[in-house]
Order: C-alpha cells, then structure tokens, then sequence
DNA sequence: AGATATTTTTGAACAACGTTAAATAAATTA
DNA sequence: TAATTTATTTAACGTTGTTCAAAAATATCT
C-alpha cells in the first residue's frame, strides 16, 4: 500500500514552483540556452537529481516557462474594458493596437517570447494540450474585431485568416528583432505593422 | 621566414570543401542540432583537432552551410527568363509566384531552411557580409516587381516594404510549417499566401 | 643523403551539459 | 525502537565543443 504524503507533496509544489521561477528568470536573463540544470538547483538550494523528482526533464521546464509566457501575453492583448467595437473602423484600430501591443511585448520580453517560438519540442514527445489552449485563446483576441470586419464569413475562413494575420505580423516582429537578418528596422517597424495591419484589413473588408 | 606549401593548402582546401559539404548533409537529414564535430571529422576522415584547422568553431560551419542554403533559394527564386513584368498584374503575379516558390523551398527543405533563420549568433561575433549580401541579392528578386508597383515611391520606403513582404511571407510558412503552433495549416498555406500577397500589393498600390 | 628545423595533424584531455541510478537520509509503520 | 518504505542526494555516465602537448609529416640546411 501506497502511503501518500501529504506534507512531503507540499514542500514538492513549493519546490516546483520556485523551480520554474528559477527558469523563468533565467530565460528572461540569459535567454533558453541559459537554462542550465545544475543552476537552478543551486539557485533554490536542491540537488541535482531532485529537479528529475519534480519535472520530467528541461523540457517540460521550458514548456512551464512558455506557459507563463503566454499567460503574459494574454493580459497584454486581452481587451481592456467592456465596451465592445461594433463598427469596422474601430476594429481595424483594435487590430492595429494588437499588433504594436504584441511588438513591444515581443520589444520587452524578447527572451521569454524567443523561447516561446523557437524552443522545438523533441520529436517523440507531445505538445500539452493546455499550451495549444492558450494559444486558441489568443486568437479569439484577434478573431473577435475580424468578425466584425467579415460577418458573413464561415468559421472555418475566419479561423484561418487570423492565423495568416498573427503569422504575418508575428513574421515581421521575429525577424525585424534579429540584428542579424535583413529585416524591417527597429524604429520603421511600428509604422510598418500599422501598414502591414490595414493592408490585410482593406483586404479582408473587400473580399466579402 | 614563414614558408607556405602550395600542395597542403590545396589539401585543406578540399578538406574545408568535404567538411562543409559533410555539415551540410547532416543539416539535411538530421537539422542543425545533428551537426557533430566527432560524426563530420570520421565522416570526412579527418581527425577530431583538424576541424579547428580547417574552420574557426562549429558556428562557422553553420554559416557556410547557410550560405549554401541561400544559394539555392536564390536559384529558385531569381527571375526564370528575361521577359520583364511591366504591367502591375504581371507584377503580382510574380510576387505570388515568389511566395508559392518560397513556401515550396521551405516545405522541400525544411531542416536547411529552418538552420538558415532559427541560427542564433552568438553575441561576441558578428555576420559574415557575404551572407548578408546574399540575403540583400534575395531581397532584390522582390524589390524588382515592387518597383513596377509603386514607381514613385522612394528607395528607402521601397525597401522598407519589401522587407515588410517578405518578413509577412516568411511568418506565415514559418509558423506553418511548425506542427506545434497554432497557425495557417500546411494544406491552405499557399491559398493563404496568395491571398496575403495580393492583399498587400493592393495595399501598396493603393497608397500611391 | 642525413641531420635539423618547421609545419601539420593527431588524439588524449578538459570542462560543461542532461540524465541516471546506487547510496544515503528521512519518515512512516509495526 | 527496529524494520520498512519513501525521499533526496551524490557520484557517475555518456555526449558535447574545444584545446594543446605530442607525434607525424614535410621542408631546409650542411
């Protein structure tokens, strides 16, 4: 008989949870490869081998820490009061403030936002359902102006083209934050995104 | 007085050129993170130390290996004949051809594609400036047919928006072509895609 | 040609990494 | 308290990129 201990599974969580703390500063600092096993155990002061008691691996350290991530995210470009917009010009304006919202994000947490998209899980492994829920909701951020645009639009369109808009938008930022690749400039971006932004809308609009 | 062998030179010549060529099968099959110094150095029959007689670190290896890539991408995307586009819908046209090729480069090439722009350089070195001429000679196969589009726009917006197309393009593939993400699925991608690159040719047109 | 100097290549060694598992410590049970 | 189960640690393993003293190969000089 398997005797469960209940004060033991709470100094557990405890562990965990100042674990990913751990993490999620270290990939706020020094970005995914700065996440190193043997400094976090040191960091909150367990073993080694105890970080295997608490997750399965690095991996799910770094899927815990994207989850956070994408927590944050979320209260960025989640609307901010009640008041809904109803007319097609106050969409397109809500649509363009995702987009500049999301790029200073990315502007200000560019380790963690880093970590959220270019971390490739392995193969043999699965990714959590929670996390593509979180994805979906921050979608819906976006899909709720486009309906407005699209009325008439099925669901299935709908769904697909906000995934074209955020992939785009999301394709400018990523790159225009690597000094590396010829890119949109840092300081051209913004102006840019609002362009890229009506573009599509204007697009969309005609369309149907 | 320092004597150069002409014979040894000509020998590490073609050790560097089984070495990148070597790298460069490993991206292939195995994606950037398969590169091995110990796998390439008996792939190629060479020691472990002689890499780093014939390269600086593994990071060199990477970027000849993505000069490579680009290479071939910008044999997939220069201008087939020399029949130039002159009306605008000729232009679009082109620049929808330029988004279906470039999603089909990625789809076929996906580990060479992915190593070119997920490469991280470390923060003590700096791009070699033949790649980064590459990628502006890339950059020019889209500038062209932009160009016929907005003949009064400046050099330096036509640049900007050029970057703006591409980087747009980019991210749409890239985060489809991720299975984890949430994003355009592969069997709509080119619908989406030219959908997108008409709507901003539109875009673009309409502003002046 | 043979001895010496120089250059080129090697392979053992190092440090850092994630992960595992045997050994130790702690807690529970009888 | 002694035995047993559970929890944690420590030491080790297998990889990694990189370095460097030694070995091998080549060139130079007498």
């Amino acid at each position: 008989m398997v005797k469960i201990n209940q004060r033991i599974a709470v100094r557990r969580e405890q562990q965990l949870e100042n674990l990913v703390l751990a993490a999620e500063n270290a990939v706020i600092c020094l970005g995914m490869d700065g996440l190193k096993a043997r400094q976090l155990a040191d960091e909150i002061g367990i073993s080694l081998g105890m970080i295997y008691n608490l997750v399965e691996d690095m991996d799910e350290l770094v899927l815990r820490v994207s989850a956070k991530t994408l927590g944050k995210l979320d209260d960025v470009l989640a609307p901010k009061d009640t008041t809904h917009f109803t007319t097609t010009a106050e969409s397109i304006n809500r649509l363009v403030d995702i987009a500049l919202l999301y790029r200073k994000f990315a502007s200000d947490h560019t380790n963690q936002w880093r970590a959220l998209f270019e971390y490739r899980i392995p193969e043999n492994k699965t990714m959590p359902e929670s996390l593509v829920n979180q994805q979906e909701h921050l979608l819906s951020h976006i899909a709720a102006p486009v309906r407005i645009l699209c009325p008439l639009m099925n669901h299935a369109d709908l769904a697909l083209n906000v995934r074209m808009m955020f992939s785009a938008v999301h394709g400018v930022i990523s790159l225009g934050l690597d000094k590396k690749m010829v890119a949109v400039p840092a300081d051209a971006m913004d102006f840019q995104l609002e362009s890229l932004v009506r573009m599509m809308c204007s697009g969309l609009a005609n369309k149907q």
